[in-house]
DNA sequence: CGCTCGATTGAATACGATCAATTACTGTGG
DNA sequence: CCACAGTAATTGATCGTATTCAATCGAGCG
């Protein structure tokens, strides 16, 4: 199917039974029925490019996402186009949830590099909850581990300096990076520009700049290839105050 | 029972068939069946006192609350002592349910008022997903409202000058309040001091005093009694350029 | 080659932090 | 009833981090 506004749908290349994901180790394993039932909630694949907005404020998508591969963040506008990030969405996280049940979109989605999506219809998500309870803990547990990254965020815009704050993100989005595989032999390459870790941060692109600067400097990091690669993670995390991610095995839906 | 740590544990003396919060109409209907359940599933009531935790960070709660009246606030601390308030808790609101889902508590709770909460079982919410599809959907919904509520504080944090945010946190809460008819015929008054602002704020307690003291001259709000009320929220909202809560109905657990 | 996008740098400013008191209010004990 | 201690609010002065303004630089592209 030909692509229109940097996406194009697909019947299914993997099916659930051949997920490339499933098996790390950072997901949990699935009871037989429950994984034939994903794969019966799973209507096809989509595909974006980058820089497409995969969801958008204010709609009402039919649609439930999770990403398959590539990178994408999550963000909010204010009317005068002030522009803050809210979390960065990779393989293994689910896009869409809270409009699939509250309704209306409050945030967007765009892709930071193409993308391959699982899509799901949000129709068949109280079928999900009748049929499949431990698939419906699954969810309320991936929407709490969402409102767990954003408390560690919002304590880190309001609490650490700038230098904390660059470390801070760095330092997160590689390891969740890590968490899933996507270091092979080299380091994660993050594709993300420094305009999006201002606006993450909730600093001025020029102030940015200098801060992601000193990182380089003190050889905690890279930037290349339009994008950034961890050098030191352990003093990235040092230099933070963060005590990592924590985190154990997860749901994959 | 005689209290210990600001904390009294008593069996029920508002079962849920005549919850003061459920005819409201921010709440959703009930099926008999449901609202059956949830009377099963709640174990009794708590009294805490003002400033006493309800929650700590790192803990395993073997529980889970709904706030029957009162106010609290939910915190993280870096280890230096740094604090940011993440979110504030109002009768009607869930309380713990992230450590119940995950185990481990990251973040703590406090009450600002004295509060009187249901307590629940963690125990016993496999139990809910199993037999009520429509209760596990609630709760979801639950966790994907605070998540949005969150989503909104980051962008306030990130990309509001002190005094919209100033402005935008006090609309906010005060919007919640009224919501769950805190108001009588007198304006609500929240129970915070200029700390808990500056800590919510990412501000230092200094200039916040001096953000406060501007919406006061500018008569949008008055401060007294230790705590704030909004004497027009309508240009607050203009002030912070928030659109407002748009909620419609919501589940009650 | 000229264009665009992203990174970089210097300079001037401003917003918010920090330091240092002072004031107002509340509850407590003499 | 008053002295006193403790908490919260307030204010002025100074300092510093981050913003804004204004260029420049470098790589990729038609």
């Amino acid at each position: 199917m030909p692509g229109q506004n940097g996406r194009s749908f697909s019947s299914r290349q993997y099916p659930c039974e051949k997920c490339p994901l499933r098996p790390l180790p950072a997901f949990r394993e699935f009871e037989k029925q429950e994984l034939a039932f994903v794969s019966t909630f799973k209507k096809g694949e989509l595909a974006v490019d980058k820089g497409a907005t995969v969801l958008v404020e204010g709609s009402h998508s039919a649609h439930l996402y999770t990403v398959l591969s590539g990178w994408a963040f999550r963000y909010k506008l204010m009317s005068d186009g002030r522009r803050q990030i809210l979390n960065y969405s990779m393989p293994g996280d689910l896009i869409g949830l809270q409009g699939s049940l509250m309704g209306e979109m409050q945030h967007s989605i765009e892709a930071l590099s193409p993308m391959l999506l699982c899509v799901f219809e949000r129709e068949h998500l109280p079928e999900l909850y009748r049929n499949h309870p431990g698939l419906a803990y699954d969810i309320t547990w991936i929407a709490s581990r969402e409102e767990r990254m954003l408390d560690e965020n919002l304590l880190s815009i309001g609490r650490r300096t700038a230098l904390e704050r660059a470390a801070y993100l760095i330092a997160f989005i590689s390891s969740r990076a890590r968490a899933v595989g996507l270091n092979g032999k080299t380091p994660v390459r993050i594709p993300i520009t420094q305009q999006h870790i201002a606006d993450t941060l909730g600093l001025s692109l020029v102030h940015t700049n200098k801060t992601i600067r000193k990182l380089i400097d003190r050889k905690l990091i890279v930037w290349r290839d339009g994008g950034c690669e961890v050098i030191d993670g352990e003093r990235l995390r040092e230099l933070a105050r963060w005590e990592g991610l924590g985190e154990d095995r997860r749901p994959l839906i």
